[in-house]
DNA sequence: GACATTTAGTTGAGCGTTCAACTATATGAG
DNA sequence: CTCATATAGTTGAACGCTCAACTAAATGTC
C-alpha cells in the first residue's frame, strides 16, 4: 500500500488561495446584498429568472433550468416553489413527458427582472470589471473556463 | 435630475462573468462536499479552525475571528456555538474586556483539523491549482487582490 | 408484454447564514 | 461624574441549500 504525502501549499499558493477565497466570497456577498435590497431576491433566484427570460417562450424544463443555474434538482424545486408564491414563475405540465414540469416566467416576473437588471449589471461592472484591466478580464475568463472544464465532468446533482 | 444609462454586458463580458460564476460556485461546492464527507464540517467551519490553529495560543477574540473569516459577528456567534457543541472550540471570557469572548481551539479540535487538512489541501490542489499554469496562478492572485482591495473598504458586518 | 432500471421531480428535516432586535460593557463629551 | 454613543457579542426567526427518501412515469431487456 502506497500513501502519497500531501504537498502543502507554499506561501505563494497560500496567498493566492486565500485571496481568491476572500475575493469571490466578498463579491458574491456584495452582489447578493444589493440584489436583496433592490429587488427582494437573492442572486440565485435572479439567475433563474434570467435563464427563463432568455429561453424561447420564456420557459424551460425543470431539469434544463437546474443545469443552467448549476444547482441540484431539489434546490430548483424549492426555488421555483418560492418564485411561484411570489407570482414571478408559473409551473405547467410538460406536454411531451408526463413526469415533467415546465417553469414559465410570468409577465410580473419579467417586470421584476427588468427592474432589477440595470442595478445588478451596474454592480457587476463596479465590483468585478472596473477594478480589472482588459488583459486581466481576459485572463479571468480563461482561468474560469479552465476550472469549469476541469470541474464539470462529475458533479453530482442530488 | 440626471439618470445614467446602464451599460449592459457585451457578449465577451457576459461570457467572462458567467464562467467566473460557474467556476467559483462549482469549486466551492466541490470543496465543501469533500470536506463535509471527509471531516463532517462545511468549509466555513474548517476555516474557523484553521484561523484559530494559526493564532498565538490557538485562540482569538470573536471579532478578530469574524474579520479573519470574512463573515458577520452573528454568523460567527452561531458557528462557534456549533463548534463548541462538537467539542472542537471552547469559549472563554476575555480578561481585558468584559464584553469580550475568546474562542479557543481545543485539543480535539486540533486533532480533527489535522485529520481533515491533508485531504482538503489535496482538493484545493486538484481543483484549483492543477488545472492552471504557473502564469495563470499568478494572474489569479493579482486579480483576486485587486478585487479584494476594491471591495473591502465598505463591507457591513451585521 | 412484464419487469427491472433509469429519469423527472418533489418533499421534509437539518443546517448554516442573514437580518433585526437586544443586552452589556466601554468610551467620549460636557 | 454623568449621559450619550459606540462597540462586543448573542439571540430567534426567516430563509435558502443539502441530503436522503420518496412517487411517478419513461425506457430498456428478456
Amino acid at each position: 500500500m502506497i500513501v502519497v504525502m500531501t504537498r502543502w501549499l507554499d506561501p505563494d499558493e497560500q496567498r493566492t488561495w486565500r485571496a481568491f477565497l476572500t475575493a469571490s466570497r466578498a463579491l458574491m456577498a456584495t452582489l447578493d446584498r444589493e440584489l436583496q435590497r433592490d429587488a427582494g431576491m437573492p442572486h440565485a433566484y435572479y439567475e433563474i429568472l434570467v435563464r427563463l427570460s432568455e429561453a424561447p417562450g420564456r420557459q424551460l424544463r425543470m431539469s434544463d433550468l437546474a443545469d443552467a443555474t448549476g444547482g441540484s434538482r431539489s434546490r430548483l424545486s424549492h426555488a421555483v416553489a418560492r418564485l411561484a408564491e411570489s407570482g414571478w414563475v408559473r409551473r405547467e405540465d410538460c406536454p411531451t413527458d408526463r413526469r415533467g414540469q415546465v417553469a414559465v416566467l410570468t409577465d410580473q416576473g419579467f417586470e421584476v427582472l427588468s427592474g432589477a437588471a440595470p442595478g445588478h449589471v451596474d454592480g457587476v461592472r463596479q465590483h468585478l470589471f472596473d477594478p480589472l484591466s482588459p488583459a486581466q478580464i481576459d485572463q479571468l475568463r480563461r482561468i474560469s473556463e479552465a476550472l469549469v472544464a476541469h470541474l464539470e465532468p462529475d458533479h453530482p446533482t442530488g
